[in-house]
DNA sequence: GGCACTTCGTTGCACTGGACAAAAAAGTGG
DNA sequence: CCACTTTTTTGTCCAGTGCAACGAAGTGCC
């Protein structure tokens, strides 16, 4: 609209999305990637070498016989980094990511009292320092992402609702900020990880995708090409409540059926140990047996996957994205989930375009980080020239 | 993205848009209402009025009692007009509309042999010819819109497939554009209409909506804050086979309880005609029988209208839009409808923010023509400096 | 009527950022 | 060392916007 002011970075953040989905890249091919003129091209990559955002990386691309060779340039990973802080149940987990969504540092922080949620952030905070004094001290923030279960509030930075830790109307955002000194983003994990699967997943060339979030919530985000679509009340993705789920099951919202009563991290763990599969009620303990050979945890897991599949080809009819992401243990660890999934899905939707376009997640056992720095990270690249003058952590 | 191209028209477009949606209004307004500022307005304003896109009206707005009057400007209705054609199983509908999306001369030419694409599309091109001489010959043709149900290939301007005509990769635009000499562009009437709902139905001020559409296909468009959401095979908003119908009725697409095979106009026609309510099976009659007061043709739409509130629930959780305009002719008809597709939404749904939230549609029984027109209306209004040299209709 | 006052609309000027074209750079092969 | 090819950079122009100053068009007071 304004290019002086908020249109200024549309074509730096378009030259910077070529490159980090097309590796080391010569000007030229980002030319043609982006329909800028070269001189655009080089502008652009001067601005964005400035800010510490792009390098040169002489050599990485074979000489082609004629002319003068590429002066291929990349993201640069060396000189920044995002913080992200991840709030679940019972833990929050920290980590660093550099500038292609890799995470660099981990670590998971069990809250001590989960119902003061200032004393947990503030330890969250200060953890995420120490982590970044003690691992990347010559990387300088760019910022913090938070993501979360359960409503959140993008906007304001405010968690609205989170059931499970029983949270109301924190303001995570104002509270991180004063106490990192950094600029702080909120989102809901599943709005953020579909932003990171189009970003640094296997979902990178495609321009809509819907990502289908299945934890201890349900959830799912869609992103068209106009951007990730938040919806009118930052509510879009209720999938939790169809009714796709076992008809016995009662659900807290008063009916029966619904899809995150029946396949929820928790009910589906308790129903694995009531059937004596497991010794207690762990999704991850689920995992690991059916990894391990366990044929009844494997077949609780594939039952699992065929009725997520259902939801996803309800999304997939519904929204009819290029791909649908789908976030759960066991699609993630098993290739028969996730081909069990995928068979669902090919049975049950009626536009599904051909298996290849259920993909499991790509960040494995990661993605709770990946989410939250995604949430900053997207920022970064949706508007590159715009990045704050570089603070340091802890003050 | 180009200035100087592409993005040429997206401050006029704004400033269109805003003049279209807030009636005649000072060019101070207008600059409030896009963040534009008032030399730009100017300028724009300047720009649209020589195309005879706005027009200055004096002395529409009262005088506020101090400082120099606004100069209000509007959308200019007298010089402009474009035209529609949509395709349906028996009859072409036509019509001319002005830029406000007005219906201002209608016609509806039945097929003679409906197999004959070539001879359905002549006669309908030469028939808006004789209307546009007869009616409105003073107004100039911007372009002709084509609607159609069925899979419509945009880009190419092609119908792709229509079930019930038979008509299999038909290039409508091209056949079109030669006989009429005018611009035109096809679209799925769903997705027409949801941007016509937009432009200059109830939904006008609503970033993001849902338009589901219940004839004799079931057909559902998605609209947000990005734009019409096409999807990847031109096939978002496949509604039709949602296992919300009745689970003892089949489907042709091999499965039970599909929401098409249920409630379309042709499968609710029948079975009012099978109860014995209306002497043969046309839901047109089945409409006029409940406004005429019979109980039971009005009990028969409300319970369809019901059936539709599932599905508009559905599309509130998973969407979450600001709207969801239902096109249906009970709910349109009937306020008993309406009331009952309300109640099922409220009771469905999770996240629909209120019944105020789900509106009949704003056209009436001009539906069609609105649909077809408001194809090329929309790229009028997505890039109003781009129109073309007015051409006089029939070469 | 003339003049202060208020608000609306327009014009002049500087700036941003992109396209286009020409020049420079950096290789190879003769 | 030069011709040749392709990539990258630099110089110039232009569209379109914002800012600020200015002109315009009313009211109300004297």
């Amino acid at each position: 609209m304004n290019p002086g002011v908020a249109g200024r970075g549309t074509a730096a953040a378009a030259v910077l999305g070529a490159v980090l989905r097309h590796g080391p890249v010569a000007r030229t091919t980002i030319a043609r990637l982006t329909g800028l003129s070269p001189a655009a091209v080089t502008r652009n990559c001067a601005a964005l070498a400035g800010l510490g955002l792009l390098t040169e990386v002489a050599g990485s691309l074979p000489y082609r016989g004629m002319g003068r060779p590429h002066s291929p340039v990349d993201v640069e990973t060396g000189r920044h980094l995002v913080a992200g802080i991840h709030i679940a149940h019972e833990y929050c987990t920290l980590a660093l990511l550099d500038l292609r969504g890799r995470v660099r540092a981990r670590l998971r922080v069990p809250h001590r009292d989960p119902d003061d949620h200032r004393e947990v952030l503030a330890t969250a905070a200060d953890r995420l320092v120490r982590l970044h004094a003690e691992h990347l001290p010559g990387h300088v923030p760019l910022g913090l992402g938070v993501a979360a279960g359960g409503w959140v509030d993008t906007e304001a930075g405010v968690l609205v609702e989170h059931a499970s830790l029983g949270w109301r109307d924190v303001p995570v955002g104002d509270l991180l900020a004063a106490r990192t000194g950094l600029p702080v983003l909120v989102d809901s994990h599943a709005r953020a990880l579909a932003r990171a699967e189009q970003l640094f997943g296997a979902a990178g060339h495609h321009g809509s995708l819907v990502h289908l979030f299945v934890g201890n919530v349900v959830d799912a985000a869609i992103i068209t090409g106009g951007g990730t679509h938040r919806g009118a009340r930052s509510a879009a993705g209720g999938v939790a409540h169809l009714a796709l789920g076992d008809p016995a099951i009662e659900c807290p919202c008063g009916r029966n059926g619904c899809l995150e009563a029946t396949v929820s991290d928790l009910a589906w763990a308790r129903r694995a140990h009531e059937a004596g599969v497991i010794p207690r009620p762990s999704i991850a303990d689920l995992g690991d047996a059916a990894v391990a050979g366990n044929a009844a945890a494997t077949a609780l897991l594939v039952e699992r996957a065929r009725t997520v599949g259902r939801a996803a080809a309800l999304l997939f009819d519904i929204v009819n994205p290029d791909v649908v992401v789908v976030t759960e243990l066991g699609v993630i660890r098993l290739r028969e989930c996730a081909d069990a999934l995928r068979a669902e899905v090919a049975a049950t939707s009626r536009v599904c375009p051909s298996p290849s376009a259920v993909l499991p997640s790509s960040f494995g056992l990661d993605v709770l980080g990946v989410a939250a720095g995604s949430v900053q990270l997207d920022a970064i690249y949706a508007d590159p020239l715009d990045i704050r003058n570089p603070i340091r952590l802890g003050v």
